[in-house]
DNA sequence: TTGAAAGCGCTAACAA
DNA sequence: TTGTTAGCGCTTTCAA
């Protein structure tokens, strides 16, 4: 910078006025083109490093998350935020924890060292977590909420999606169906909201909600296709004309106990997943219906917040929208059923 | 720091060398312990960017990828990355310039303005890359060959892994193994490698190779799906006992029309696929044999050239092993063939 | 064994 | 309109 001022004959403050832009008005605009020129010619880059130093501002917000690596959600949320960052002028540091606590601190440890602007913490499925102490008060949680509360947090809104899955199926004509959940000894938060969600719906439609109806399972392709199954081989006026999967795992099962049981998907059996889960829910033949987690918005809710550019009410976790996203696996009943 | 050393009661040269453990030897057992205490009493935080700006390193090191968001591979190439980084105490900063030149230049001069102490460049599928200029000549490239060559980088030995698949089946009995493909409009860089594999093996092996079993199409389930139709209509004589799919979404669609045609996997038509992808390739019924594209590993290889602990040969991109993932979707061939 | 002092590259009062 | 100066918090010779 004092070579650009030597060069260019004037005073480094009126280099940094010219070259930051602030205060650059102040500066007669020959003085400025000199000094860009010199800029140019000495090849002068900034270093922001000395720049934060001085302002203690760095320009950079620090992601801690437990796991990048197993979801393929996590890449959403990470584009939410980078996007939001960038356009921002900032930077984000990516810390990935795999939820160890020891490492949690140490990369708590690291970013403020590096007097990162502001942080953010993200679980990558949704859930609620005990925060590590030493997160700093404004900090704001992506994906999960706090059990303390009084955090400014954004998590999907479980159930108003799964009020939007049931509906698809009521307005479809059915009137038998099936909610093919998770376990509860996963404790997944999602789960009994979800279900909240359908059980809304069938109310609103004058339902009775048959509890052979809510089935359960291991969350997974396996555990859908078993669950599924045994619903399908109940006696024909027992049997649900479409199901609601807690995922799109479990939905992928379904079609598989449908394929297998010669039935076909939506004629046979109308199917609604969640998750909308990238290179599997458009995959599927035919195509599924499923609810999309918001991961993408959720990230640059978070990169709002922290960056404020955003209010955030601490006393609980915004509830970002679940898109419906309709391709071919609702129908309307078979025949038989009075569809 | 100085009021650790007023507390203390030294001078802030003693209290750096104490806290930072460099020179730490040359101090008095006692002052070191005072010092400690003072640090801990004052509740004193290392400001790394002042030290950053003396020792002219950061221990940041840049990844800029093209495309965080869309592919479920990211994440573990990510956590390959970082994994490195944290074990020698290194941060990450992550920018996803979505493959935008503009934003590719902004992100550069960021990253340079900075000062990090080494740059990745990735990219989220294995191809060969422009890259930009101003890229630092000692940035390595991951998942990615650079047009103009000279640079550290690693991808995938896709010949080697189309090796390794046809292996498995040619070692279960196959003879009339077929090669679903992608379409060559896509440009992929792993289409020719993989049939090369394929034809190494079939050479080896004294089968020779039938055109008709090289089918190509859009390399997704639909395409799979199709292509493995085609094949599966063909009269029995030339039909394939055993598939080698460019990717598990092919090789979804080739259940599908296995199914679809009242044919088992893998009884009548043996499946391998390849990528590996989260929560699809284990949760195909019965569960895919496919062959994993290592990106954890690559990106951990890269993080590992960029902080020096592992030299690379500019010369030409490093080959990473992609492993067999062995499930169930291989078995003899039927019978009728001689299996 | 410890301290004094300079300086990393920049910005922001304040003066001129 | 521009320059002087101090200082952000740390590390590192060099001297004591």
């Amino acid at each position: 910078m004092s070579d650009v001022a030597a060069r260019a004959g004037v005073s480094t403050a009126t280099v940094s006025m010219v070259l930051s832009g602030r205060d650059a008005a102040r500066v007669s605009p020959q003085t400025q083109r000199r000094v860009r020129e010199a800029a140019e010619e000495v090849g002068y880059e900034l270093n922001s490093v000395a720049r934060s130093l001085r302002t203690q501002r760095t320009r950079m917000v620090g992601l801690i998350s437990d796991t990048i690596a197993s979801t393929p959600f996590a890449g959403r949320m990470l584009a939410g935020a980078n996007d939001v960052a960038r356009e921002q002028g900032n930077l984000v540091v990516l810390v990935d924890t795999e939820g160890d606590a020891d490492a949690e601190r140490q990369a708590l440890n690291a970013l403020s060292g590096q007097q990162v602007d502001a942080m953010i913490y993200a679980s990558m499925w949704h859930r609620v977590v005990e925060v590590p102490d030493g997160l700093p008060g404004d900090a704001v949680l992506l994906d999960c909420a706090p059990a303390a509360g009084g955090r400014a947090a954004v998590v999907p809104d479980e159930r108003a999606g799964g009020v939007a899955a049931v509906r698809e199926l009521v307005a479809a004509g059915h009137r038998r169906i099936a909610f093919l959940d998770a376990e509860e000894r996963f404790q997944l938060v999602a789960s009994p909201l979800r279900y909240e969600g359908y059980l809304q719906v069938l109310a609103e439609a004058g339902i009775e909600a048959d509890p052979v109806l809510h089935a359960r399972a291991e969350p997974v392709a396996g555990g859908g296709r078993e669950a599924a199954g045994r619903l399908l081989d109940l006696p024909a006026e027992e049997r649900p004309t479409a199901m609601f999967c807690f995922n799109d795992r479990m939905a992928m099962g379904a079609y598989a106990a449908t394929h297998h049981r010669g039935l076909s998907v939506p004629d046979d059996l109308s199917i609604v997943g969640y998750d909308d889960q990238q290179l599997v829910a458009a995959e599927l033949d035919p195509p599924l219906t499923t609810i999309a987690l918001p991961h993408y918005e959720m990230g640059r809710w978070a990169m709002e917040v922290a960056l404020g550019l955003r209010p955030a009410d601490p006393a609980e976790p915004h509830l970002m929208p679940c898109p419906v996203i309709r391709r071919a696996s609702v129908g309307p009943p078979p025949a038989a059923f009075g569809g």
